[in-house]
DNA sequence: TCAATAATAGTAATAGTTACTAATATCAAT
DNA sequence: ATTGATATTAGTAACTATTACTATTATTGA
């Protein structure tokens, strides 16, 4: 039985009205501004609750931590292999493509993802400008 | 400046004679039979050194940790959601996918990555014996 | 209003992976 | 073969992301 969390609905909000691919602690930081108390765990408990009922996506990206994403809404992901950041695009459905892979399979496909790498365009921009700086300075590192 | 290990080839000839996809730990364990100092930090370092090299695939499934490809050719993973296992599919090409992406885009697409999800056979029959099962006996928990 | 129990905050524990360091192995140049 | 530079290692510590635990609080149906 599933009982009303003022923090669950202020988590799904969060998600709802922004439009990026926030990760747990991202999600954490801001709903703490609403919420001052709430948990990390609370916040972790509820995305994986969420996730599960359909209502946001979980994705899984292999570069840092997993993101989350209000939009359900079929769409791609590209991921930025430099900085980890999601960004949104357009959907390019895969025609038949279940229909093909269950042919040659004895298990149940339930649905698939399709993710695309590369690296986005400010991580672009910012590898020109070091490479036209590199002449006069030495290598800038993120620590500074 | 790259020198030759015998760790590293132990590793990567691991790989690529094993057609299954196993993690870090696995390798590990399999490595030591021939190589039984080898530290698994060492199986690590080096699985993210051929990974980047190309030689073998590094995939993050969302279900447990990381497992690794010995087979670079073209192929399409099914991930079980039931049991993690990652199973091989031929190749279904996604004609012109990464062209139509890059035009709505401002980055470099270098990639896609397509997983399937869904229950594998083997679940499959578990679920269908528990099923049957289920009206003598209580449900029986993975830990006995 | 009350009892049952779902959900929480706060914290501890865990899994997977990476970082560190002194010792060892590789390899190009003697 | 010997040497020196340095890549790689084993072993261990540290770290990050996530989950589990527990006493307390909030929700909800009766």
């Amino acid at each position: 039985m599933v009982k009303y969390s003022r923090q669950r609905e202020c988590i799904l909000k969060n998600l709802q009205e922004r439009r990026d691919h926030p990760t747990a602690d991202m999600v954490y930081e801001s709903v703490r501004v609403e919420q001052p108390n709430i948990s990390l765990g609370t916040v972790y408990r509820n995305l994986s609750f969420l996730a599960q009922n359909g209502q946001i996506l979980k994705l899984t990206t292999g570069i840092g931590p997993d993101r989350f994403d209000g939009c359900t809404a079929p769409h791609i992901h590209f991921i930025c292999r430099t900085c980890g950041n999601v960004i949104d695009m357009e959907d390019i459905p895969q025609r038949r493509l279940v229909e093909r892979a269950s042919a040659q399979f004895d298990g149940i496909i339930e649905g698939y993802e399709l993710q695309l790498f590369g690296k986005c365009g400010e991580c672009l921009s910012i590898n020109k400008r070091n490479d036209s700086e590199s002449h006069r300075e030495a290598f800038r590192t993120d620590s500074e």
